[in-house]
DNA sequence: GTTGGTGCAAACGCTTTGCATCCAT
DNA sequence: ATGGATGCAAAGCGTTTGCACCAAC
């Protein structure tokens, strides 16, 4: 499923915060890493079941939850409130997402910091995370 | 509840759109004019009951909707994936929200346009919206 | 009078939980 | 061997819907 260099990296990634490493969660992650879209529950669940047939909809959930825990992966809320979730970009990056094919475009390096001290010191509230996804058309959906 | 002046105006709004202006939808803003912070649909449901004793949950959230057709009211997606609402701000500004008292402190000017279009011609992506809540911790709070 | 809005309750969908079993450590 | 993870089913919760009645127009 991964190289065993990765793998071995993996481990440890779960085993530093206590976390076990098992065959779910790894193909939670692996399902992830094999596609740039995000992917819903339901979708996650579904792939996950053709190699792990035996898989319930409650560990898919707390698998997810664990490998964002790591930051290993992101959740993506949508506009109708439904959630996804993606493997998580280098730094802090904010996702582009298509309203057309649904899918996580990329992401977008947005510099906030910046304005967000600005704020803070304007308005004299500290300001300490924000949350920003932008929506859009992709290049394919454009045709 | 209303101004005679404030009164017109709102109920001009209503039937703009096609929409009847009811004590209910009336008693939904009104609730959420009289307060700064945002609030969740129960409680607006409690404190409209004050004054409509019969007013049903799902009534709240049909009202909810068109005043955000409106554009009266403001849908808040809060961290744990909850819903609240706020009476919408002028143009189009980001609520900064307080992690400790819960608050919606006030609405950032926050100039993405500019680098909503930077990265339409860098991506080729056509960025149509933007979703951007800021989170902090308001004056009373860091006492 | 007509049409859309309301209240109520039931249904719905997503998510969480309780518990016995299992397995990574 | 032991404690966390899993699978299953049931429960939970916020939200939506169907329908008869009501009220704004």
């Amino acid at each position: 499923m991964f190289s065993v260099e990765k793998s071995k990296e993996i481990k440890s990634m779960f085993h530093d915060k206590g976390f076990k490493c098992t065959p779910q969660r790894l193909a939670v992650l692996k399902v992830l890493q094999d596609t740039s879209a995000y992917l819903s529950i339901n979708t996650i669940h579904l792939k996950v079941k053709e190699f792990l047939p035996d898989t319930g909809l409650a560990t898919v959930y707390r698998s997810l939850e664990t490998l964002v825990d790591l930051n290993l992966v992101v959740k993506v809320h949508l506009e109708d409130g439904c959630h996804s979730y993606v493997i998580a970009p280098e730094g802090h990056r904010h996702p582009i997402v298509c309203t057309d094919c649904n899918k996580v475009i990329e992401f977008a390096e947005f510099p906030l910091d910046d304005l967000s001290k600005q704020i803070s010191e304007d308005t004299g509230v500290q300001i300490k995370t924000h949350f920003l996804q932008l929506f859009g058309k992709c290049k394919e959906c454009q045709a």
